[in-house]
DNA sequence: AATGAATGAGTCTTCATTCAT
DNA sequence: GATGAATGAAGACTCATTCAT
């Protein structure tokens, strides 16, 4: 099992990432269990150390391909169209992929949310470009007029992605009930863009 | 005598909710730690399963208690005025109730924003008053036209608190450096009501 | 099991030590096993970790006990003699201990002969105390002449305490054959007044 | 061909050998690391085992050849001279030695000097070839009477061994502070043949 | 013959919970 | 009712050894 493996160790890596997400994303950080991760993987406990020197860095490399994910997303939405348009696509990449790949973004988010001194910065390490990607969609609506002029971009990018993010809490929460994975996009963006008051 | 007894017993009470609070906010209901919770409380171990069936327990009743003062404060908002001006005041209030008693507002808004199968079934039982007193803040305005027609006052009310919840996220998440406290009722309420194109 | 524990806690304490003893002596720090440590002393593998922050903690202590018997024993020699006669004592009470309890000695005399940077620096700092009592000894007999006056007394102290500790090892290593117990004390105090030549 | 390979195959097992020396002299038996054996020796870990059955095994032939060297130096020792001039040539073979191969000699005085069941019977079957050569340093001595007659010549090799041996220990637990490599041979021999009292 | 990925038994350590005092 | 020592299940991690390539 030694030399020609590079593709081979590639696979069992991807296996262990995924496996471990799933179980990040049921559990939680502490409640994760490695044995089961590694049992989930279909290799043995010892293995999971030869490709990830602990627990937290397994689960920082989970979070590190959530969030590579997720500025692989932003990246696909087309250049033109409206500021609304563009918002609306970039929701409907994520639920997309929530449809497909749902744990990695749950280990994300919630632990975007959750802010705990041990794993906030890595979170936030990993999502700034993420961040930036989500700015730089937002710059030409800037520059039309399509945003409001007395905040920096980069804290409406923050509430943009906070607003999706709360949906997603919310129909992770609630089950399924509400919102529908569906209706995210169009709600995130008309709440960001137009507010409770409505379109006037 | 046995009223004394009663209120003593109520103060060991309290000081073990504090103390589990305040560990709980800092390192979760797996991280927290029973020993360091009880001599915080200042009594021994055994003491705490006096007052609390479980660790579990425990925690349930550091959120229910963090719910409680929730409710209370929207209580407070004053009747008149305008949806605005009420938004406001309930989002002073939270944000007073968080400069005195961080802890148990942290254990709840962590819960909520975590979603996990094993604690989220409390928080929403123990939130459902909160929302409904949030609901009753906002009906008034529905009927005076400051609020769209087209979503459940249910769903606003939801998405009002998940603002500010957002921003308190944010505030922890950023260690202070965006938003100030000081900044959030006004910013929860301009990006709730007119969202991120403005006034217009 | 809780308020009146004192003079029981001590018990369990040094049944723990005593057990540890006997586990270092036979496997070294490192072979030796916490669950049967624990096991003989008749009590359960937490149990160790409420009296010993930790197996290396639990390996300190037991030095520093068999160092401390140590000072005791030399603090027993009589003060009058000549030096011969009170190294021979020493030597003596050195081997009445190693019959009743043998276990702390070994791990005294193994870790003093093992240099490791693990734990040298620890056997230093607890044998210092004997190495100073062993030298008071000598103290008055090289102010009669019975000691060569080009070594520094605390030197020569160190090659007494060293000819004594190579007996014991060749004793232990031989199983018993060479040299008998009762034979050490002669046969140390001989070979480092005399040396090898014989007495002239 | 085969010649060739027979030396480069001799050549990873001297390599070998040399950097098990230092990971045992270093760590003991328990904590040395075959991983890390293997990679200063500059090849695999399974290649180890090509070599060695066991790390058990490896260790007991760093052992063998810490013993084999040991019989090498007592073997250069001239013939003639007095039996204070031979032990001084014997006692600064060792130091050369110990200059150039630390390593080796660790080992070896660590485990004479540790006596564990498990691998002391080791130690003394590879010792015993050394102490015979000794021995034959001594008998010369013994029939012009330089050596004390009640005592037999075996036990006064062991305790010329035991004395240098000593001296190493405290060379090394002193991080070289006393005594001074160069003078141990000196040392070793006058405490061994006249004693503490000194000549007279 | 060399390799190095996989293995899984073995260990230390933690900590919620119990219960005798 | 308070106490805190005892418990032991659970879990992360190590590492000597194996064996397919």
């Amino acid at each position: 099992m030694a030399r020609l493996a590079a593709a081979a160790k590639q696979q069992v890596r991807d296996r262990l990432l995924v496996s471990a997400a799933a179980q990040f994303a049921e559990h939680g950080l502490d409640g994760a269990n490695i044995d089961r991760i590694s049992l989930d993987a279909d290799c043995a406990k010892g293995t999971v150390y030869n490709y990830f020197a602990s627990k937290e860095e397994l689960f920082g490399q989970v979070l590190a391909e959530g969030c590579r994910r997720a500025v692989e997303r932003v990246a696909k939405v087309p250049e033109g169209g409206t500021l609304q348009q563009r918002l609306v696509a970039l929701g409907e990449a994520d639920v997309a992929e929530l449809r497909d790949e749902e744990p990695f973004m749950k280990v994300v988010v919630r632990e975007a949310m959750s802010f705990r001194p041990r794993t906030y910065p890595l979170v936030i390490e990993h999502l700034r470009p993420y961040l930036q990607a989500v700015e730089e969609v937002l710059l030409p609506g800037r520059e039309r007029g399509e945003l409001r002029g007395d905040r920096p971009v980069a804290e409406l990018a923050l509430l943009f992605v906070g607003t999706l993010t709360l949906l997603y809490v919310q129909h992770w929460g609630s089950g399924g009930t509400w919102p529908d994975l569906s209706d995210i996009p169009a709600l995130a963006v008309t709440m960001f863009l137009d507010g409770a008051r409505g379109e006037r």
